[in-house]
DNA sequence: TCAATTTC
DNA sequence: GAAATTGA
């Protein structure tokens, strides 16, 4: 029989600082667990023992502290990304049905001691695994202490029975304690005696085998100080043994059995590794019936494909009133519908597409529901009003392009996962089984433990997988019904009621009908411009090569630094973690000297304007000559919408050739671009929240800030500042925006750290409440947890509490930053969804084609410029009522070049 | 996955 | 500070 016996907290702790630190997405840290695990399944394989305990020590006075005030004085706090990670590998642990041991006023080591010492009697080969040298004193022929050791080559394991510690270290285990009481501890804060070091105290107890007969055999030792010493702190030193030395009788109760090791790979650990995202271990319980939930209302779902019968539900549905129901269609990449789900809480059916229920038929019966005044709460209703809007005949899809998608698709829906980004807008994705395990505590399969390695659109064309599709989506609708409500009360109770029902929601749909109206882009053109490129970056080829003297791949940055800062011998090439860097600011330092690297940077330039916007744009035209892109709005941290497929918000605008590209996006015909950007609004911004008087006065005067900035910081009058003066100003009011550090404002214009700092002093002496208000919002982002902005939007800042320098200064820029960018974005999301829907309300045909973070762009019908030129102006000055005008700047013009 | 580049 | 895309 073999006992197996682990030191929690010791082995954590190794983890912790042996291993990178790892986090899901949910932000919560998991490194160490991750670490203990591995380290505990590979001593389980390697000792394989029949019995297995974990021992953690409890955060409570032990009898040591009683004995000795000053007691592990000395140790310093748990790092708070370590803390966290207590609680949970003990979960993890109790799920696996692995006796987690605990008693209050004992510590680990007496629980191991004790467990060592009743396996022993027991007969039991005993393994005791820590990182901590303190247990070798349990060491016998029959128990064995194992130390790993995380080296660069792996991890390596020093095992000591009693007489490999007697060979190591010339001492028995138990005399291991008398050596202590001489030497002490400094972790444990174990005094000793002054004077005595680990090589007197080990010649010492190898000699006469302990203190006791230490003391008894003074007068025989040479006369020394330490000998003084040991006499005048014999009571100490008696006291410092009776603290190292382990209790092998904790008054620890076990039920006959329980350290039985049995099935480590439950469903229940499956779940929990699954939850803080320990992909790597997930294959671990490759045997465990994971497919098979905790939840069981999954046998109630119901699929029904009897077309009277579909008839009746919906039937039902009208007449018993409901007000509200979950929903969830099923499609793949084809946008073809398959399904769809629905839920009103009580009963879940999915509806298969076939025979006679097609998805036209489906989608009209939605449609249809909800216009009668049923609210449906989706997944992404955003996608789902595009799959829907697929099926639609002509003239529907003519009637959703001009009229918009809210009045004729779904008037009344609302999106569960948008709800759920607003709470925390940190998190990767909004999945059911994630919103259902955090708002509804419940455990449901995700898509990857029903359809396998299959993704849900190859699973859509497999009929055996035809149960798991329905329960999938049987799940996302019931799902959305049940956690719709709770997380409403959430955003309530958090103040962010307006964001989601004034802005987010009608911001969705304001976002789908720029999706569907798309941006005409002339393919032709693009093709041309790439050409022209290809020529050119034909040339610097060959001139770059020569001057290296060999051909190579330039846009390898590994190939490039090799042959730069190698080859070439070119001096002051930086470090990154893989190599030389070669970014475009390293190497423009080093350009004036060297002409190969004015070549590169050109290169550099070129190949990225062809291959992500000449080349990359092309295949994004679609059949009617449009660039449909999807506006996300469940990504940033900080309130923003971003783009994808492709991203219009990071087209060229600053350099010459660049801009080139706005070129190729054109109005319709009988359409000119209506162009319209917020000016300075994160600075206007600024002024508001911070309430400065001199930052407000200048925008009032309007004056240009940056001037005013620099007349301000350098202490010039104001029709004197330099170019330089200016561009310094600017540079330093981004820093402001962004959340300043010196080190990056130093980089940011070329100038010291030192004198960095000085410009950042002088800012926050140039007005002298901003000073106050970014210290307010770093203490109130502390003492929150979140940001927050004007609206009330919030973003979590669990950084602020890091024990890492580093990360606690990135919270605090971010807790500065997030809610300037994210009240900015709360404003023109305001002043879209004005813009879109006085548009409608006024029965202009001219659509909100785009927007780019402080930009709106409007495909006007020319007969109807005036009139939406004075919306665009109302509702963008409108949209907020700040101590500053919202200032815009207009243009005109017959592309987007043109009209910024 | 990283480094680099583009935008606001 | 916030993003997305590309290529290795």
């Amino acid at each position: 029989m073999k006992l197996l016996l682990m030191d929690g907290h010791s082995i954590l702790n190794r983890a912790y600082y042996g291993l990178p630190d790892l986090t899901n997405s949910a932000g919560e840290h998991t490194g160490a667990i991750f670490g203990f695990l591995n380290m505990m399944f590979k001593f389980i394989e390697d000792e394989q023992p029949d019995n297995f305990a974990v021992a953690f020590d409890v955060h409570a006075p032990t009898f040591r502290h009683k004995m000795y005030d000053a007691y592990k004085g000395t140790r310093k706090p748990m790092d708070p990304e370590l803390r966290e990670q207590v609680p949970r590998i003990q979960e993890i642990l109790k799920a696996m049905g692995v006796p987690v041991i605990t008693m209050e006023g004992w510590e680990a080591d007496d629980i191991l001691g004790t467990l060592s010492r009743i396996g022993q009697e027991k007969g039991m080969d005993v393994t005791i695994v820590s990182g901590d040298r303190d247990l070798l004193q349990l060491a016998t022929d029959k128990i064995k202490i194992s130390i790993p050791k995380t080296k660069k080559t792996g991890t390596e394991i020093e095992n000591y029975f009693a007489k490999d510690f007697e060979q190591a270290y010339g001492v028995t285990p138990k005399q291991y304690i008398d050596v202590k009481a001489l030497m002490g501890d400094s972790s444990d804060n174990i005094p000793g005696v002054a004077g005595i070091g680990e090589k007197t105290a080990f010649k010492w107890i190898a000699q006469y085998g302990s203190i006791e007969e230490c003391h008894a055999h003074v007068s025989e030792m040479k006369k020394a100080k330490v000998v003084d010493n040991f006499i005048e702190q014999w009571d100490t030193a008696v006291l410092s043994k009776e603290l190292a030395t382990i209790n092998l009788n904790a008054p620890i109760e076990l039920e006959e059995g329980s350290t039985k090791l049995g099935n480590l790979f439950t469903e229940e650990a499956y779940l929990l590794c699954k939850r803080y995202e320990l992909k790597k271990l997930l294959p671990r319980f490759e045997n465990t019936d994971t497919a098979s939930v905790t939840d069981n209302t999954a046998d109630s779902f119901k699929r029904v494909n009897d077309f009277s019968e579909v008839e009746t539900f919906f039937e039902d549905i009208k007449k018993t009133g409901k007000a509200f129901i979950g929903a969830s269609i099923m499609a793949g990449d084809d946008k073809v519908i398959r399904g769809a789900a629905l839920s009103d809480g009580e009963s879940t059916v999915y509806v298969e597409c076939q025979g006679f229920i097609s998805a036209d038929y489906l989608c009209h019966k939605l449609m249809e529901i909800c216009k009668a005044g049923v609210r449906l709460c989706f997944w992404d209703l955003k996608n789902v009003m595009h799959l829907i809007t697929n099926i639609l005949s002509d003239d529907e899809k003519k009637a959703v392009m001009e009229k918009g998608g809210k009045s004729q698709i779904f008037p009344n829906a609302v999106d569960v996962s948008v709800a759920a980004y607003l709470l925390n807008p940190t998190k990767k994705e909004y999945t059911a089984d994630d919103v259902a395990n955090e708002m509804l505590g419940i455990i449901i399969p995700a898509a990857a433990d029903l359809f396998g390695k299959k993704k849900l659109k190859d699973a859509l064309l497999d009929d055996s997988l035809l149960e798991a599709v329905t329960t999938y989506a049987c799940y996302e609708a019931y799902v959305a019904y049940g956690a719709f409500e709770k997380v409403m009360a959430e955003i309530e109770a958090a103040g962010m009621g307006h964001i989601f029902t004034d802005i987010e929601m009608p911001l969705l749909y304001t976002l789908f009908d720029m999706e569907i109206q798309g941006i005409a882009m002339d393919k032709e053109a693009l093709a041309q411009f790439s050409q022209k490129l290809s020529t050119r970056i034909e040339e610097l080829e060959k001139d770059i090569y020569a001057q290296a003297g060999e051909e190579f791949n330039i846009n390898s940055p590994k190939q490039l630094g090799v042959i730069l800062f190698e080859k070439m011998g070119i001096e002051g090439g930086k470090k990154t973690k893989t190599g030389y860097s070669t970014a475009a600011d390293v190497l423009e330092e080093l350009a004036p000297a060297n002409p190969i690297i004015g070549s590169i940077l050109e290169y550099r330039q070129l190949a990225k304007l062809k291959s992500t916007y000449a080349d990359g744009l092309q295949p994004c035209v679609g059949e009617d000559g449009r660039v449909h892109s999807t506006f996300m709005q469940t990504v940033t941290a900080t309130g923003r919408i971003s783009s994808i497929e492709p991203n219009l918000q990071n087209i060229p605008i600053r350099m010459e050739l660049g801009k080139e590209i706005r070129r190729v996006f054109y109005p319709k015909d009988g359409c000119v671009f209506l162009d319209a950007d917020y000016s300075q609004i994160e600075l206007r911004v600024l002024a508001h929240m911070s309430g400065d008087d001199n930052l407000i006065g200048a925008f009032k005067a309007g004056q240009d800030i940056h001037r005013s900035t620099a007349s301000l910081v350098f202490n010039t009058p104001f029709d004197q500042v330099t170019d330089l003066q200016r561009r310094s100003a600017k540079a330093v009011n981004f820093g402001i925006v962004y959340g300043i550090s010196a080190f990056g404002l130093a980089k940011d214009i070329g100038v010291g750290r030192k004198e960095a700092q000085e410009y950042i002093d002088n800012y926050l002496k140039a007005y002298p409440k901003m000073h106050t208000f970014l210290e307010g919002l770093k203490s109130s982002a502390k003492e929150k947890g979140y940001a927050v902005t004007l609206y009330g939007r919030r973003r979590p800042v669990p950084e602020l509490n890091s024990s890492n320098f580093m990360n606690r200064q990135f919270g605090e820029r971010v807790a500065m930053n997030s809610p300037i960018q994210g009240t900015a974005a709360d404003i023109i999301k305001i002043a879209m969804v004005k813009v879109h829907d006085r548009l409608l309300a006024e029965g202009l045909k001219s659509k909100l084609l785009l927007q780019v973070h402080d930009e709106l762009l409007v495909e006007t019908y020319i007969d109807e410029q005036e009139k939406v030129e004075s919306v665009i102006r109302e509702e963008m000055e409108n949209a907020a009522e700040l101590s500053v005008k919202l200032e815009i700047d207009m243009n005109e013009g017959s592309n987007w070049l043109e009209a910024h």
